[in-house]
RNA sequence: GGUCCUGUGGCCGAGUGGCUAGGCUGAGCUCUGCAAAAGCUCCUACAGCGGUUCGAAUCCGCUCGGGACCUCCA
């Protein structure tokens, strides 16, 4: 197996990773600002993520999953009046901070296991490590790369800049960042416009606040990340993962707080996806077109014209390189719908014609066809290994799919494979869609009984079609057709059935 | 204004200089009591203009369009 590319935001160029202890990997995901109900353009980064952490996986890889949850609220806007945004709206909807808190982080967990999304390793609060970034504050002070103005402490980035490089990442140059005239509120407490709050004294009116040793406050908009990400990956980590968006100032910020505390680059390899657009436009709440996943598994906003399965977002998301934007619309995501379900019916054709246990005879074997196989399931790895290419890996699926429906009919006889070929054939796709892609079927959970009934029905127009009593034998079909059941007429002879 | 990304067939999207990705839609055919599904075939695109090259969607330049970041943001 080669070895693993990956583009990293840091060098603008793909690289061979390395972990930093073999056959270990750290990885830290930013994960919500639990002040709301997660969006369309939430979901990209965290199946992203999930597909890459169990990529990781795949490659024999022991991972470390941190992905925090930003439960302390930031401000609106710096400068502005200092806002806690879940202290805010806590008003709003007469609930405690933490019981919205609570209330948003368990919708986002559910959302994430309608995803098929594995849990992190840790999932830290930032309200569960005050400690740890005060602590980090006061190491930052000491180094004398934070000043205390009036019980707030900022991070003096012109001092950083002199010796560090102060915007590697996101490829910004720190005097044109002076020139940005923005006049705004409370930045005479700042030492210069790019320097930011590492703790920010809190108004009276603030609910969310803690004690420090510059007074009561609370965390500043970067450190959450920093001081967690070292306590649980340590000093030097190999990925840290987050939207686009991301990269200035938070990430940028980042590294400039660790660097100090640490006196080494916190990140090996930083891994950024890009943005979901709807229109040509980034979906995000400043914009206001947002589409809650709520509302796309329920078809309930006016943009979406029905409800979208979970695994349907999965597919069109994983359809797309992660590095790409990706645009919503009804239309893609209805085709998404569409080749999923070829997709996943192939795949379990493909597990019935191993539980029909076929006998393999090596002389009929077609080597075309073999080398043709073996060919497109290998390179799975192989584009995967390059970046995540997840869309590669989805085509050549698709190109299999019809290959694997001939054998079901018998197009192609299951044993023009030989039993190497087809155990690989198998094996890969179980590996790739099921454990890496992790898509599941879109199909309601049927229960017992349900089969039984189903079953029944099946018999009675079995035995209907046999007297080619095609009247009572339509009624079944069409009516279980309004039900939102259909029945397929196998070429073997079977009856199949599947709900919509 | 600064920095960066981007412009692919009806739609969504891969694309490493040469060997027409793939999905969805549409059309035709095969199979079939009919239907659905499935299989086969077709619709062969790279914003525009120049340049480099034997050869460019892919490299370079310009023009036009779209976007991201510079402020909380996945």
């Amino acid at each position: 197996m080669g070895e693993l590319k990956v583009y990293n935001s840091l060098s603008r160029e793909k690289e061979v990773f390395k972990s930093m202890t073999p056959g270990l990997v750290g990885m830290y995901v930013c994960g919500p600002t639990v002040s709301g109900e997660s969006h369309l353009g939430h979901a990209r980064p965290y199946i992203t993520f999930d597909v890459i952490y169990r990529y990781l996986m795949h490659l024999g890889y022991k991972v470390r999953y941190v992905r925090n949850i930003t439960d302390a609220g930031h401000f609106e806007e710096e400068g502005r009046e200092a806002e806690d945004k879940i202290s805010k709206k806590a008003v709003l909807e007469k609930l405690e901070p933490m019981e919205l808190v609570q209330k948003y982080t368990n919708l986002y967990h559910w959302a994430m296991n309608q995803f098929n999304c594995l849990p992190p390793s840790i999932e830290p609060t930032a309200t569960g490590h005050i400690v740890e970034q005060i602590n980090m504050i006061e190491k930052i002070i000491a180094d004398g790369y934070g000043y205390v103005v009036n019980g707030s402490v900022y991070f003096d980035v012109m001092k950083y800049a002199e010796t560090h490089d102060y915007g590697k990442l996101s490829g910004r140059v720190i005097d044109e960042q002076l020139e940005t005239t923005r006049d705004l509120e409370g930045q005479e407490e700042k030492r210069n416009k790019a320097d930011f709050a590492l703790w920010k004294n809190a108004a009276p009116e603030h609910i969310m606040r803690w004690k420090s040793p510059w007074g009561i406050g609370f965390p500043g908009w970067h450190i959450e990340c920093s001081a967690m990400s070292t306590k649980y990956l340590g000093e030097q980590f190999d990925i840290h993962g987050g939207g686009m968006d991301l990269l200035f100032p938070h990430h940028e910020s980042e590294i400039a707080q660790s660097t100090v505390c640490n006196h080494v680059p916190p990140v090996r390899y930083w891994i950024h996806n890009n943005m979901i657009t709807i229109n040509g436009r980034k979906m995000s709440k400043s914009l206001n077109n947002v589409i809650k996943l709520t509302e796309m598994f329920s078809g309930n906003h006016p943009m979406v014209e029905k409800a979208y399965h979970p695994m349907t977002i999965r597919f069109f998301i994983l359809q797309t390189h992660y590095r790409s934007t990706l645009d919503f619309s009804n239309e893609a995501l209805q085709g998404a719908e569409k080749g999923l379900k070829r997709l996943w019916e192939a795949y379990e054709n493909l597990g019935k014609l191993r539980d029909a246990g076929y006998e393999m005879r090596d002389d009929q074997v077609d080597t075309d066809l073999e080398s043709r196989i073996t060919k497109l399931v290998s390179e799975f790895d192989e584009f995967m290994n390059d970046d995540f290419s997840t869309a590669k890996v989805l085509a050549n699926m698709f190109e299999l799919v019809p290959l694997i429906n001939s054998m079901k009919d018998k197009t192609i006889p299951v044993s023009s494979l030989s039993k190497e070929t087809f155990g690989l054939l198998q094996k890969q796709m179980k590996t790739f869609v099921e454990d890496i892609f992790a898509f599941k079927s879109i199909n309601e959970e049927d229960n017992e009984k349900l089969r039984g009934v189903m079953q029944l029905l099946i018999d009675i127009r079995k035995e209907a079609r046999g007297r080619k009593d095609f009247v009572t034998s339509d009624k079944i079909r069409n009516q279980l057709h309004r039900l939102g059941i259909s029945l397929k007429d196998e070429k073997d002879g079977s009856i199949s059935w599947s709900i919509e």
